[in-house]
RNA sequence: CGGGGUGUGGCUCAGCUUGGCUAGAGCGCCUGGUUUGGGACCAGGAGGUCGCAGGUUCGAAUCCUGUCACCCCGACCA
């Protein structure tokens, strides 16, 4: 009966996908919407998230070197057009300044899409020697794309994100510092979201603007659509040559250097609802939950169980949990609910018959588990259980994801496989777009990457039978 | 940008087809009391220029025109 009454308020995943997302954003208490579209009202419980995804990801940045800046927000007009793919792939989605108080600007100014050329015009600045490089550089900010559909934290028209910018003497530095990024965000997915990632390579017609080559970690929602959940891109010496970025080499000689970009932005937290929620709410995986437990007292008035939640509160956050005590007038019915619903990894209940007993009552949000512990055992437990709940929610996602993985040899099968479900299917490609456009024209799904672990299905295409030179991952994307 | 939907107290909506007294309900909120191990109950109370602008009319939430915004589904993108 109280299951009932949850569903009701969450629309079932089965029922509506979309549907469900939006009540979870809502439920859980993680945006508000404002009076412009696409652009959302980051509320405590949702930007305590994002502040703890910055935290850790920044760490792991500075771990290999990385320096942050901060950049203008604005670029002009006559700057954003230097790069011909660049502003090709941007300019229908950028929102202009035209008028500076009363007066209209003599050039146009963008809102930043994304920073390639502003940090190409400040290294023209700064790199003049093979002892300036290489600069390691990352900002934090908010960009905006004018976005015609917006959802929340998967498409809005500014969203907050990390941009980092490289730029290095050689091709190949520039190579093993993309693919080292990738390879951090791919290792933060999965061991502080819990959200295992395919890592590969973008194909021509996917990647990014201006790019020599764009390197993707894809995730698998609940749903069994894709989505891109970071990208870091090679960019080759393309900007350099735009921009004329040039550095005198120890040989004396003048040089373009390579460049590097990669980012996330704040659509993981969207991953991390479409990764780990279910029909009663948000689930957070420990590490990113701003509230690891939450503490529920039963018969709050009577005498001392009040005193016993605040002493379990305190003895937790002396040892480094982020806890709280629900103490406010709801009946715990309602508490249950509303701590599930926003996610928190463990739950104690305690009243005056635990107290008694000396002991409480423990929840796990990830799998329901529900056991009692004594009071005594509180912080050791707890302590015990975040990386198991962390652990756990990582193969539960994993299993999840192999489970929506299929394999297709031939175009007969690829066709059947889509007709009936969603998920990855890997299958094999001749490499021309071609085929690509084919398949999305005919199957309404994409190429997500070309996997760095690839395996050999078939030695054909899957579209045209020709033979086959990359293992592909296709979906349905975000 | 195409298709669909919706704008009425904080929220969800009814009322609109067929114009008519003082615009309703549920939830939430406030006060007091009883409750408390899976979304409690009773009593009282506050809160609305019906998205905005024109028009038709004796009279508009309701009809007409325009406009703005949001949501969902597609095409494009993190």
């Amino acid at each position: 009966m109280a299951d009932k009454k949850m569903v009701e308020a969450i629309t079932s995943m089965e029922e509506d996908f979309a549907q469900w997302y939006t009540d979870i954003v809502k439920k859980a208490d993680l945006i508000d919407y404002t009076s412009v579209k696409g652009c959302m009202v980051f509320k405590p419980a949702g930007y305590a998230i994002w502040e703890l995804i910055q935290r850790q990801l920044d760490d792991r940045f500075k771990a290999t070197g990385v320096e942050n800046v901060y950049l203008p927000m604005f670029i002009p007009e006559s700057l954003l057009e230097k790069e011909k793919d660049h502003v090709e792939g941007f300019a229908p989605e950028v929102a202009w300044v035209t008028q500076g108080g009363l007066q209209p600007l003599q050039e146009k100014m963008c809102v930043r899409p994304t920073s390639e050329t502003l940090f190409c015009d400040f290294y023209k600045n700064e790199v003049h020697s093979y002892r300036d490089l290489p600069k390691v550089y990352n900002q934090w900010c908010s960009v905006v794309r004018w976005e015609k559909e917006t959802r929340p934290f998967l498409r809005s028209r500014e969203f907050l994100w990390q941009e980092g910018h490289t730029i290095h003497a050689t091709r190949e530095e520039a190579e093993e510092r993309t693919i080292q990024m990738l390879n951090v965000y791919a290792d933060f997915c999965e061991q502080v979201l819990a959200i295992p990632v395919v890592k590969g390579q973008k194909t021509e017609k996917e990647k990014f603007a201006g790019a020599e080559a764009t390197y993707t970690i894809e995730a698998l929602m609940h749903d069994g659509k894709a989505l891109q959940s970071g990208t870091s891109h090679n960019f080759g010496d393309g900007f350099a040559k735009a921009f004329e970025i040039q550095y005198t080499d120890k040989d004396n000689t003048l040089k373009h250097p390579f460049q590097t970009s990669w980012g996330v932005t704040t659509r993981l937290i969207g991953a991390i609802i479409m990764v780990h929620g279910d029909n009663s709410g948000l689930k957070l995986p420990p590490l990113v939950a701003p509230t690891q437990v939450t503490i529920i007292p039963i018969r709050q008035k009577d005498a001392g169980v009040l005193d016993k939640a605040y002493e379990i509160r305190d003895s937790l956050k002396a040892r480094g949990i982020r806890v709280k005590v629900d103490d406010t007038d709801k009946t715990p019915g309602w508490k249950f609910s509303e701590c599930e619903m926003r996610g928190v990894p463990i739950r104690i209940e305690i009243g005056p018959k635990d107290i008694e007993a000396g002991k409480c009552v423990m929840v796990r949000r990830d799998n329901g588990e529900k056991f009692e512990c004594a009071l005594s055992d509180i912080n050791d437990k707890v302590k015990e259980l975040i990386p198991v709940i962390q652990k756990d929610m990582l193969e539960a996602a994993r299993e999840r994801r192999d489970s929506q993985t299929y394999v297709a040899t031939t175009k007969e099968e690829f066709e059947k496989i889509f007709s009936e479900k969603t998920g990855f299917v890997k299958a094999m490609w001749c490499g021309e777009q071609a085929c690509e456009d084919e398949i999305k024209e005919k199957f309404a799904v994409t190429s997500r990457c070309m996997p760095f672990d690839q395996e050999t299905l078939s030695e054909s295409c899957v579209c045209c039978g020709k033979p086959a030179k990359k293992m592909v991952y296709w979906g349905r994307a975000y």
